[in-house]
DNA sequence: AGCCTTTGACCAGCG
DNA sequence: TCGCTGGTCAAAGGC
């Protein structure tokens, strides 16, 4: 079968691949969390569905507006948005919830917030159903405070989403995640490139990893066919599932494991977009007006920011963001486990030495998932963004500093905010 | 030759 | 137990 084009070996049979029943026994999804989901809906306000004009939190999200809607010196608009969610498990076991925000920036056209210089609609899925736990937010210069209020609190508190916008936003997958779609049109222009490959030889995306594809199916949630993808470097356990419209537009890509070896490619230069979203991410401060950096330098291409999340099974989660899906997939990428490295520099930031310790421990054992979904709907869908985590602590070898803000076990919590500095 | 994709079959959870 | 489902395997073929 020829693909159409250049994405196109990937997944493009779309015949799908039957495939029967399954059940991966190496990976074992664990049911559940929901977690609160805050969703940036391309531009749509609507201050019936839940955005944030009507925001579920005791505390006045209206701030947000400002500040992530103001439109840069660049001409651009610094979008930073709080990524915070958490939830724990239904049964009341006890299990470590780390939260992370971390700031994005989005270029307008991304889609993702491409709001001129009105109020983002951000909205907040917040299933209560599953004790998740709810977040209000004030925003500083660099991060955003993240109160979290407990379930009792948000009773209430579910917004529904914007009836143009049905539950694009968020994937549920098999264990119930939510996933968070960013929008990214963009991205899948990246990733298209990424993915064409060079057909026959390894074929290599823009996270600069070599993949197999070993497996095709249709899966039956998605309308798009997933495809599976493995490392090619010997060992290598690191997984991932990319589910590609027809178009070959990216709409989710999911990474599981981690890398135990460094980045493969040489070719992996930091293009001035590259570069930029690096800056981005590093600064952590998308916004604030803080973005002058590069994005609105040159960077023709919109950058869309798909959010990085990272779920885990046993009920912790970060959730972050990456610019496209070349940053995205840089972020899933270095998920390798010289976590040590990162480490370092994320133990060095961690208000809990402890749970540093710990986080850095379990990194070894980890095995994430990420899911980088890119509903690439042109317009419509919105790239996603999911690490999935299936440790007991989370992994923050996502190649970028973290601090962490918060941990909950049981009904307590920490916080602590990203730091938005990339390690490598 | 080596590595890739394709694709149907197989397997193991789960309801 | 059965059927469904998602994930993986592996043979076949392509580049
Ligand atoms: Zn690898």
């Amino acid at each position: 079968m020829e693909p159409p084009d250049e994405y196109a070996a990937e997944e493009w049979n779309p015949a799908a691949a039957g495939s029967s029943s399954s059940s991966a026994p190496r990976m074992n999804p664990d049911p559940l969390i929901d977690p609160a989901v805050m969703m940036i809906p391309n531009s749509q306000p609507s201050p019936t569905t839940g955005s944030y004009y009507s925001p579920p939190f005791n505390q006045d999200l209206s701030f947000l507006t400002n500040s992530m809607a103001a439109p840069t010196a660049a001409g651009g608009y610094c979008d930073s948005l709080p990524f915070f969610h958490g939830s724990e498990h239904p049964a009341g076991e006890v299990n470590n919830l780390h939260y992370f925000k971390h700031l994005e920036t989005q270029d307008l056209d991304g889609g993702f917030l491409n709001l001129p210089s009105q109020q983002l609609p951000i909205e907040f899925e917040l299933p209560v159903l599953s004790n998740e736990f709810i977040a209000s937010a004030s925003i500083r210069n660099d991060y955003i405070d993240v109160d979290f209020l407990s379930p009792a609190d948000l009773s209430n508190a579910h917004t529904t989403l914007p009836p143009s916008q049905p539950n694009d936003h968020i994937t549920s997958q098999r264990n119930d995640h939510m996933y968070i779609d960013g929008a990214a049109d963009h991205v899948m222009e990246e990733e298209k490139r990424a993915s064409s490959p060079p057909m026959g030889g390894m074929r290599t995306t823009e996270d600069g990893y070599n993949w197999r594809k070993y497996g095709q199916k249709q899966v039956k949630g998605s309308e798009f066919p997933r495809s599976y993808y493995k490392c090619t470097h010997p060992n290598c356990e690191m997984r991932k599932q990319v589910e590609r419209t027809h178009d070959g537009q990216i709409t989710e890509i999911v990474y599981k494991g981690n890398h135990n070896h460094p980045q493969p490619m040489p070719n992996r230069r930091l293009t001035p977009d590259s570069a930029f979203a690096q800056n981005e991410m590093d600064a952590g401060e998308g916004c604030g007006g803080g973005t002058s950096r590069g994005k609105n330098e040159g960077l023709d291409r919109a950058l869309s920011e798909p959010i990085l999340t990272e779920l885990s099974p046993t009920g912790r989660e970060k959730r972050f963001s990456a610019f496209d899906s070349s940053e995205a997939a840089e972020l899933a990428s270095p998920l390798h486990n010289h976590a040590a490295e990162d480490d370092e520099a994320v133990e060095e930031n961690m208000a809990d030495a402890n749970e540093v310790h710990n986080d850095a421990t379990d990194l070894r054992r980890a095995e994430d998932c990420m899911v980088e979904p890119s509903m690439s709907s042109r317009g419509v869908r919105e790239q996603k963004i999911v690490v999935e985590i299936e440790t007991e602590v989370d992994i923050l070898d996502d190649g970028y500093r973290w601090r962490k803000y918060g941990q909950k076990e049981l009904l307590q919590m920490h916080h602590a905010w990203m730091l938005g500095e990339k390690t490598c």
